[in-house]
DNA sequence: CGCAGTTGCCAACGCCCGTTGGCATACGAT
DNA sequence: ATCGTATGCCAACGGGCGTTGGCAACTGCG
């Protein structure tokens, strides 16, 4: 069976229905239910359009985080852009919160994070370093303090963090993310 | 109705038993009945005792970080005395799992959270600088690389961050700590 | 026009969940 | 020894879940 242009709203309203719906409740909590509600349309046609929730997640979690290219920044502002760039593009977006509550919640989630991590992150921070062999090293600890930011703030919600105005907090994680992606080891 | 001292191994299995499987599975996916089972103890029991899921939970995810007395050391190593804690201490427990975990997946979760942070982690913070009005920024601080740390290398299991000695994580995160605690703004 | 195939809706299935109530059994205070 | 009560087990409940199959309505191609 194929689909013709004419469900198209209905399966991209599905898409974002889910979109929303997992990154505000997670994977489990978020049900084909809800999601068939908020796109206005039968639960059925969730199964028939997506086969099953897990591709529907699967479809759902497909994104590209486009990371700037750090090789055209000066070395120095490396750190600091790529601050700008996680908290500005990433906060915005519900891309990370999907990330972070599907990747906490199923495994299935969990390894695409690492995909995510290993296509989208590793080859910026490899491009970038002179030290190719540290490369995976230094990709791992930028990882630990950006989703770190990412959960504090859009997660968890904790008070201080989120009151922190982004110029402020770039102001302090840049020089974190600059020491780890090119600083001494 | 009160409990006896002859309900206690019980007790404490299915406490034991929950808080691995809270760690393991979140809070959604980890079942009474799958608990219950671990304990070697009927789910009806369960709720006897804790009086719901939620409660268990609740009973579950009570603990004590027992940070250090940073004032104790000196000033300058206070960032890797506290990354020491945090990766030896946090990472061998399931605490840290169950915490991350639960608040991802559940409101009441996140709450305990902000409530560990503020009561245990701010007081710290607050103690050890002479900046008491940027203490809870420090300590949010704190927490976005601390946590972010503890997510990655436990709950998503980055191969990169994974492989790293605990020594050469606390050498990495130590100085960030560092400038967050005692840092200029 | 006729027909194959897509769309949408409805009802239902089977499953597993948290939770409840009842009923024996074993204990411990009196 | 008796009795109140805590314990343990069993069976069941009501409900929500993902998923399925069938059936009407509509579309667009020949």
């Amino acid at each position: 069976m194929a689909f013709t242009d004419r469900s198209r709203p209905a399966r991209d309203a599905i898409l974002a229905a889910a979109r929303r719906r997992f990154a505000d409740e997670g994977y489990d909590r978020a049900t084909v239910r809800a999601i068939a509600g908020d796109a206005g349309v039968d639960p059925s046609m969730v199964i028939r359009y997506f086969g099953s929730k897990r591709e529907l997640f699967t479809a759902a979690a497909e994104f590209d985080l486009r990371l700037p290219d750090l090789t055209r920044v000066p070395r120095a502002d490396v750190g600091r852009t790529l601050a700008e760039h996680l908290l500005l593009r990433w906060g915005s977006d519900d891309a990370l919160a999907i990330m972070l509550r599907g990747a906490v919640t199923d495994d299935a989630a969990a390894e695409r994070t690492r995909e995510i991590f290993a296509g989208q992150l590793l080859p910026v921070v490899a491009a970038l370093t002179g030290d190719p062999a540290g490369a995976p090293e230094r990709a791992g600890l930028v990882a630990t303090q950006a989703l770190g930011a990412v959960l504090c703030r859009y997660v968890l919600r904790l008070p201080p963090v989120v009151a922190l105005p982004d110029a402020e907090l770039v102001g302090w994680l840049g020089p974190t993310l600059q020491r780890y992606l090119v600083g001494e080891r």
